[in-house]
RNA sequence: CGGGGUGUGGCGCAGUCUGGUAGCGCGCUUCGUUCGGGACGAAGAGGCCGUGGGUUCGAAUCCCGCCACCCCGACCA
């Protein structure tokens, strides 16, 4: 049997990352710029951001947290006051040094030409990240234990100057979240960490059908300037690891640098202990590379720019206003109903193009469900669906009052086979693993997959086995430290604890 | 930051070796046929060939500089 014609060229199996980007732009989701290492976010994209974003602002506001705004541009000076942190971002900022530009003419060309001027005597770095600046506020902030806990977010872009840019999955500029708190004690703390860690891991799986697997990070992988670092780490097709979010506990690291300290209880000065946890635009290429085919975009339904596109079939002039008519009256009842609070995005496609060019566009941008009504569902007071989680061919005739009630059954369970497809991946190719040699052996492969290993090892043994296969420690599952006493593979020490190994992204 | 590559209508490319003032496919516009379907035909619009200089009667093409982007590494959400 010949193969079949797909509407991604080359297919996953061909060539993953030009798959990759062929998906992000047949779906018209973004687009490189002109400017280094930055894309433009096109609609398509940007809407399913937006839908990331009031989804997980909501989470953020039920577990007490409020929005501000701090600035792009972080005095120098801050970034130097805790080391780790500094010396972990410096190879990655971008630095502000003038604050004027002067129109000088070329005397060669005779063209303007627009030179920086008004040098800057304290150069501002723009933001890779905001602890720095987010710290100096806390520290003004918070006076008294009373002050405590301190539970704030901020929407915002950062820059960090990436050397290979990748749509979506790093850019050197990006848009995320970034939590920041301070906590009068470590164990609250630590409690917000694992709680944010918490409210990533269900986003991930019941909002963007992404399962993950919640972990800690060695002390090789952590964020720079942390004492702890959570994460949810992803499986995506070609079986590489993403991480998706992080949740950090900071200690008194940078509450110390920054002298963010109040008067306790008992009337002595003490320093908080604070956070920080952030998601970002990456969670999009994560979401492509967990879900699309090769056909295109495939979209959890929650996070859909549009969940359900009406296409119009008009083939006679008589039959037109009609089949209009009937299409409006499906979308507005179909915008009646809810899907998990919010009301349902439906399209009609009207444009005056072929039908199967609109079907093939709407495929290709992930639509969960594509409706097609024409003169003869009049008539009969049907209509044809297609799901996207199902073969492009594969169609269903139905009562159109019958699909008005089960429309949001059939979304849910669009998100539950994606959830569950991505589940049984991720863990078909997770491999125990007890031996050093079954390990070197694993990673010669094409497309490993991860491996699960009792490890006691110690950051330098890991940092060795990581460089030789170019692979890291994922994550230490939250699950798996405290069962079977084991050997480690690689020391032979007995050891509860377990490690994920993997390639990763 | 190392190694390779590419800059030509909206997109993808040919033309560059062997200088003589620009071409193909897709897309776009219009008309017609077709269409529960990613169709076909005809006509048409659209380009200071990345940028600055040099050689030449003449440069997309040869020489020098610069800039940008892409791919492969090291770094990373």
């Amino acid at each position: 049997m010949s193969a079949e014609k797909t509407a991604i060229t080359p297919t996953r199996a061909q060539d993953f990352p030009e798959w990759y980007q062929q998906v992000i732009k047949a779906a018209d989701m973004a687009e490189n710029s002109e400017t280094r290492g930055c894309m433009v976010i096109k609609p398509w994209g940007y809407g399913i951001w937006e839908l990331i974003q009031q989804q997980l602002d909501r989470k953020f506001k039920a577990t007490g947290h409020q929005n501000a705004y701090f600035p792009l541009l972080i005095p120098l000076a801050y970034l130097e006051k805790e080391a780790e942190h500094a010396e972990g971002f410096a190879t990655e900022c971008a630095v502000v040094t003038h604050h004027r530009l002067e129109a000088v003419k070329d005397p060669v060309s005779g063209k303007t030409k627009m030179i920086p001027s008004g040098e800057l005597s304290e150069p501002y770095v723009i933001r890779p990240t905001s602890e720095t600046i987010i710290g100096a506020a806390f520290s003004r902030w918070v006076q008294s234990y009373r002050d405590l806990p301190l539970l704030i977010n901020q929407w915002a872009n950062v820059m960090r100057w990436e050397m290979r840019p990748r749509l979506f999955l790093r850019t050197a500029e990006f848009l995320w979240q970034e939590g920041h708190t301070a906590h009068e004690t470590k164990d609250e703390a630590i409690a917000e960490t694992r709680l944010m860690h918490g409210v990533y891991e269900e986003f991930l799986r019941d909002h963007l059908a992404i399962p993950v697997i919640p972990g800690e990070k060695t002390e090789n992988e952590r964020f720079p300037g942390a004492d702890m670092t959570l994460t949810v780490e992803a499986m995506v097709q070609d079986r590489k690891a993403i991480q998706a979010g992080t949740s950090h506990y900071l200690g008194q690291n940078f509450s110390k640098a920054q002298d963010i300290s109040f008067t306790g209880r008992d009337g002595g000065i003490q320093h908080a202990h604070t956070t920080s946890w952030g998601v970002s635009t990456r969670m999009i290429g994560t979401l492509v590379m967990a879900h699309a085919d090769d056909d295109g975009l495939v979209l959890p339904p929650r996070v859909a720019t549009q969940q359900i596109v009406i296409i119009p079939v008009t083939p006679k002039e008589d039959s037109r206003q009609a089949v209009l008519d009937a299409c409006h009256m499906l979308a507005q009842g179909l915008r009646g109903s809810s899907f998990h609070g919010d009301p349902l995005r439906v399209h009609i496609d009207t444009r005056d193009l072929q039908g199967g060019v609109k079907k093939w566009e709407w495929v290709k941008k992930g639509v969960p469900i594509r409706i097609e009504i024409g003169p003869r569902d009049i008539e009969s007071g049907k209509l044809c669906f297609q799901r996207r989680d199902q073969s492009s061919a594969a169609k269903e005739f139905v009562d159109r009052d019958a699909f008005l009630g089960e429309a949001v059954e059939l979304l849910q369970s669009i998100h539950d086979t994606l959830l569950l497809r991505a589940t049984e991946f991720r863990d078909a190719n997770i491999a125990p693993c007890d031996s050093l040699d079954a390990f070197n052996a694993h990673w010669s492969g094409e497309n490993p997959g991860w491996l699960l290993t009792p490890w006691a090892g110690t950051p330098e043994q890991e940092e060795e086995l990581s460089k030789r296969h170019k692979i890291t420690i994922r994550c230490l599952p939250l699950d798996k430290q405290d069962g079977e006493a084991l050997p480690c593979f690689l020391t032979g020490a007995v050891t509860k604890s377990r490690a994920i190994w993997g390639r990763s992204y």
